[in-house]
DNA sequence: CCAACCGGGGTCTGCCATAGTA
DNA sequence: TACTATGGCAGACCCCGGTTGG
């Protein structure tokens, strides 16, 4: 887990820096986030508590009846929750312009379902429109969550994570719909739970945004001479969670580039896209086709003919996440050990191991004098309990 | 007893652009 | 015309262990 995110984005922060990564990097910050930001909220409140003492007695001094009239409550509300109220205001200038919000009733209403004091700063600092919904719309809201996920927790988790997903819209008929029209699709409950969790923002998409997304599915499906459109949608959703919440153009593009890439008949390519390729439907625009290029490139100049190419890569799709240099440093990193590509090439779930594991192991296996160019290799990618106790009898 | 095979588990936000709306 | 609601975008693995078959 030594991943590296690509788009850090710093805020800065009084003396410190506020860093949110990348999302599947995301779970690695968190416990940082919450932490850091605790006292970096208060160090920051009390700086701008004596600047916005300042400010107010300008406002009502000097321009009273002027428009920007800042809401005085409003900024001694935030300040008392610590709301990070620079962040705030860049992130949504609006909300600081409206005569009626809601940061109390919403503090409480969080408050009763288990949100820390902490986590409802956090919550507001990152979307501030949250403040603007009303007592009735949030439990609304939240009981439908609820028909879904079976704890408050969980849902102050979610929301904790991810509070644009749960207040971004306030159309709560809308929600209603969009649940009506999952299980309509043949989901369980345990699926929507799974999706609710790990992508919420598809229950705050349009109704017609998630259908527009499941008829193209369903027209992939039949168009490609499967006669179970809804097994094939309920299959997909169900391996790939975040599929809803991608753009049609994105998976559409990339259906597409599996299917021009590779040989594939259509209840092949079907099985691919519903199984174990599920997951690049969701690459960004080129980056399946980048890192296949890339792949195809790199094994090519190692003596592999194209068809190994193509049979490697469907054996394991997965490798198509891996970015170009991390793809060839693992290549590398075998290859220097004097294990051949066609070894690689054969048993390619070594490729899963980070290349710390794979380094580690190398090293490990060669001091025990266990021959890796004449040897099987998977056990590189063996789980750590399996694999120790293996290390252990070579040793011995 | 051993390892190959294979599927599963974790996990996706925060920002920007832009129609639509009051 | 300021503000809201919503769509879309980039980003980019690693590990575990049940079952099966020898």
């Amino acid at each position: 887990m030594q991943s590296l995110s690509l788009r850090q984005i710093s805020i800065p922060k009084g003396l410190g820096f506020l860093t949110i990564m990348a999302p599947r990097n995301l779970w690695h910050m968190r416990s940082n986030f919450l932490f850091g930001s605790r006292w970096m909220i208060q160090f920051s409140a009390e700086i701008l508590f004596k600047s916005l003492s300042v400010r107010l007695f300008g406002v009502k001094c000097g321009n009273a009846n002027k428009e920007p009239l800042e809401n005085g409550d409003l900024l001694n509300n935030l300040l008392t929750m610590g709301v990070d109220i620079d962040m705030a205001k860049k992130r949504q200038p609006g909300v600081f312009n409206r005569m009626v919000t809601n940061e109390q009733d919403l503090e409480m209403f969080l408050l009763s379902k288990g949100a820390s004091k902490e986590a409802i700063a956090s919550i507001i600092s990152r979307y501030p429109r949250a403040i603007t919904r009303s007592s009735e719309s949030l439990s609304k809201r939240w009981d439908l969550w609820r028909r879904i996920m079976t704890s408050d927790l969980e849902i102050v988790n979610i929301l904790e994570r991810s509070p644009e997903s749960f207040f971004r819209s306030n159309n709560n008929l809308n929600l209603e719909n969009n649940i009506k029209f999952l299980y309509s699709v043949g989901l369980t409950r345990k699926c929507l739970c799974r999706l609710l969790t790990n992508a919420p923002r598809t229950f705050s998409n349009s109704l017609e945004l998630n259908k527009q997304m499941v008829d193209l599915l369903q027209e992939v499906c039949l168009s490609l001479g499967h006669n179970d459109p809804v097994d094939f949608v309920r299959k997909i959703i169900f391996k790939n969670p975040f599929i809803l919440i991608q753009s049609t153009k994105r998976v559409k593009a990339n259906i597409e580039f599996l299917q021009s890439t590779f040989n594939l008949n259509s209840g092949e390519l079907l099985v691919l896209i519903c199984g174990p390729g599920a997951e690049i439907l969701d690459l960004s625009n080129d980056y399946a086709k980048r890192n296949y290029t890339n792949i195809k490139e790199k094994l090519l100049s190692l003596g592999c003919t194209e068809e190994e190419v193509q049979k490697f890569v469907l054996s394991y799709p997965d490798v198509i996440f891996l970015a170009e240099k991390k793809f060839n440093d693992k290549i590398d990193c075998l290859i220097e050990e004097r294990i051949s590509i066609s070894q690689i090439i054969e048993n390619p779930r070594v490729l899963d191991s980070s290349i710390s594991t794979l380094k580690n192991r190398i090293k490990e296996l060669v001091n025990a004098g266990y021959n890796l160019s004449t040897s099987n290799i998977t056990l590189l990618s063996w789980s750590q309990k399996r694999y120790k106790a293996k290390l252990k009898k070579l040793s011995s």
